[in-house]
DNA sequence: CGTGAAAACCTAAGATTTCAGGTTTTCACG
DNA sequence: CGTGAAAACCTGAAATCTTAGGTTTTCACG
């Protein structure tokens, strides 16, 4: 007879996975994640180590739910990027991004590995990894149709490959700029990248300044 | 002088650490990293676990050198790669090289998991796998720069960073590869990435044509 | 306010990786 | 051939991640 609510969660809950996911930022910012242990994590955050599995199952659950958390830090970020004023904004926001995660060092360590962990097909962080790439691949290349049809980008190319390139370009350096610890110039790399596939992309007679201001050709 | 027997270590400990090898790629293949324990690939091999543990101290150890193995089979592939006959090779050399990849799915896979471990500086397969990435990334370079010599590519670029540029396109799409479950196109956008880089880096008057020979311009 | 179903959390125990010894096997050298 | 030092391998157990099940706490609803 009793209606079958649906209460996710109650307020105590919610308030202890924050607790745990600060505690285990926190952790594996210090120790890394393979030498942070769960029952360390759950005695910061005040309970045993079953009763931190009752919110995250497995240490990779919890792997990923602090990767979400960055990423979401990131696109809140992104979202007060620089106005995208003549649609070829889509190439100084990659720019602009990047430097964010040079900024936050630790960060891109945290991502290669849910990265390898959503690599397996089987995983739970998989889907919802692969949405939030897909998604991340659709925006960008939506930037770029945007501008194309202000009739900044040619239109005659594949703009959802050519998104796919950029963030190649980044998710690799970025592998690169932690294999090195940092010995590479990972923006500038990023930069040059851009800067030489505008010219393959643009209309003929246009330019783009990624370092500052964007400008048309000179008459 | 005796034949090439390796200092500390006998016939049997090297035949059984093969014999493990072969094992745990099996396993791996099939099963996936994490699902696969130590148990049953010793169980496999004849031994027990901490037998196991003798030849490789730690699962990770495993891991890095199956791909250790997977990564010289690949290198020796790359050596029977077809001639550069021009000096412009590096960039075809590189779609044959991807080519290979997409042929041996699961391959990559490792590689995302083995580059997760190796990004944590204090690994033992981080020290290996820089070295390793550092070689790939000057050899190319390398490349490049003969080619430079040869009168084909511009002389006043950082081939350095191109090469890295190439090989982040490479490991990032891959990497797309892997999430989509190879749902996309990894050797056409390669190819495009490399086909707008080809006129930038280029002399004028010269092009390439990365799907057959290559060609000078016509005059 | 009670009430009860779901959430939150715990104790106990299974499973797996890894370490700490001791024992057996290999094989270069006398 | 022996022989002994190092490698190969094992038994036992610590440390850790995870599951199974039961107990307490929360809180929407009557």
């Amino acid at each position: 007879m009793r209606e079958d609510r649906e209460r996710g969660s109650y307020s105590v809950g919610r308030a202890r996975r924050e607790l745990i996911l600060d505690v285990a930022i926190a952790n594996f910012a210090q120790l890394g994640y393979s030498q942070t242990s769960m029952a360390k994590i759950a005695q910061d955050a005040g309970l045993t180590g079953p009763g931190l599995t009752h919110h995250f199952p497995t240490k990779k659950h919890l792997l990923v739910a602090v990767a979400e958390r960055r990423f979401t830090m990131l696109r809140e970020f992104a979202e007060q990027a620089p106005e995208d004023t003549d649609g070829t904004g889509p190439l100084r926001q990659m720019v602009w991004l990047s430097e964010l995660l040079h900024a936050q060092p630790g960060m891109i360590e945290l991502f290669v590995l849910v990265t390898a962990e959503a690599a397996d097909p089987t995983s739970a962080a998989h889907d919802l990894y692969l949405a939030r790439y897909e998604r991340v691949v659709s925006e960008l290349a939506a930037g770029f149709h945007r501008a194309v049809e202000a009739g900044h980008l040619r239109p005659d190319l594949d703009y959802d490959g050519i998104a796919r390139e950029c963030i190649a370009v980044a998710d690799g350096l970025q592998l690169q700029w932690v294999l090195t610890g940092g010995r590479i110039d990972l923006i500038g790399l990023i930069r040059n990248h851009l800067e030489r596939l505008a010219p393959a992309i643009l209309v003929s007679g246009r330019t783009v300044d990624l370092s500052g201001e964007v400008s048309s050709a000179r008459r």
